[in-house]
DNA sequence: CACGGCTTCTGACATTTGTCATGCCGAGTG
DNA sequence: CACTCGGCATGACAAATGTCAGAAGCCGTG
């Protein structure tokens, strides 16, 4: 009914990335039309050549696939957008499903695959790899309130409560505080436990 | 003079391993004879199809590559390795090459350059990438000991001392001492800081 | 409007850390 | 052999953290 599929590849690596533009170039019905190795470029790539799917990696130097989705979606609504991971975390899905991405896949699948999901995604459909979504289901919600996971953010680089309290504006006292509920909300021993939690179930 | 370069390519991700195969493939006189998407796979398709050159990604399930790298060096002395990584580390080069890998590169390069690398490694040079080189001369040695590190790793994870004491097998005021003289020569804030930063450098 | 949940704070307490001084033993070095 | 360095330990003190109770304001829902 129409010309080919429209693609924009977006991944930091070289090697994967003109590997997977030479796989799916394969397909007769798929050309890609530009490529990025950074989340600003996607971007700008995105502006100048109005493909139809964007196939994002998830984490880009700038801007990470997220981001760059949400930026799509107000400024080019007729582009689909796929997300392409190696290290799926649950969290990163909802976001992702949030920002309006219609497909998540692994960076396990194969090329193949690959190119079916985006005739599927192209196509006006959905597509989350049964897995991931799994995960997702698994892990549930964030048991955070938004204030604690703030927190739980600053506290991810082993500062210490002063400097996360003033980074965050808030008293030492009620930084203790946001930190022991998440640490018992999360289960964990103690609050870089917790951050290290938080963190695999992608709710920091 | 001789057969094309027999490769073997390891890589948990299918879509990267496959695309590489594919492109590598393309190459007059290189051959992927296995492939393997885990450590311990990587070994035995190895020893099943003796490749000239070993492909392999530094961070798989089972067993990374410079630990297949070692086994390797025992096994099939007569095979090279090559590591292809997204992180390098400066540390992981390090282990590498003592490892007896023959090359190290990051994902970033193109597969032109790979598939040249590849020869270089065959014809028994060594290739490095200068980038992770330089990284690697700027972070230097480790100043840790080998049981500062090793309580330091255990650290990693946010276990409280005692927990650490008792899977080092070390009094609580010991572990105290090495996490405190770690944390002194890394520059850290406290612990978990120099837990990041050591692994940041590749030390742990 | 009353209730519950989130945010924010204070203050007090117990526990966990980080730091330091000090000591002993074994291996390697000059 | 004396010296140094790493590994291992104690004990003690100070600082950071974790835990609790209590209290006030704000917002949305029934």
């Amino acid at each position: 009914m129409s010309g080919p599929v429209r693609l924009l590849l977006a991944d930091d690596e070289h090697l994967i990335r003109g590997a997977l533009a030479t796989l799916l170039s394969l397909e007769d019905d798929l050309v890609i039309v530009a490529e990025a190795a950074t989340g600003p470029e996607a971007l700008a790539m995105a502006r100048a050549h109005q493909p139809d799917v964007a196939v994002l990696d998830l984490q880009m130097p700038g801007a990470d696939g997220v981001k760059v989705a949400t930026a799509l979606r107000a400024e080019l609504p007729g582009c689909r957008v796929l997300i392409v991971t190696s290290h799926g975390r649950p969290g990163h899905l909802k976001r992702a499903l949030e920002a309006g991405v219609r497909g998540f896949v692994p960076k396990t699948v194969s090329a193949q695959r690959l190119a079916e999901i985006i005739r599927t995604v192209h196509g006006g459909n959905r597509y989350v790899d049964p897995e991931l979504a799994a995960d997702a289901i698994a892990a549930g919600d964030s048991p955070l309130t938004a204030r604690e996971a703030e927190v739980l953010e600053l506290a991810a680089d082993g500062a210490p409560v002063a400097e996360i309290a003033e980074r965050a504006a808030l008293s030492q006292g009620t930084v203790r505080n946001y930190l022991s509920s998440a640490v018992s909300k999360l289960g964990a021993e103690n609050r870089h436990a917790a951050v290290r939690l938080a963190r695999s179930r992608g709710w920091v």
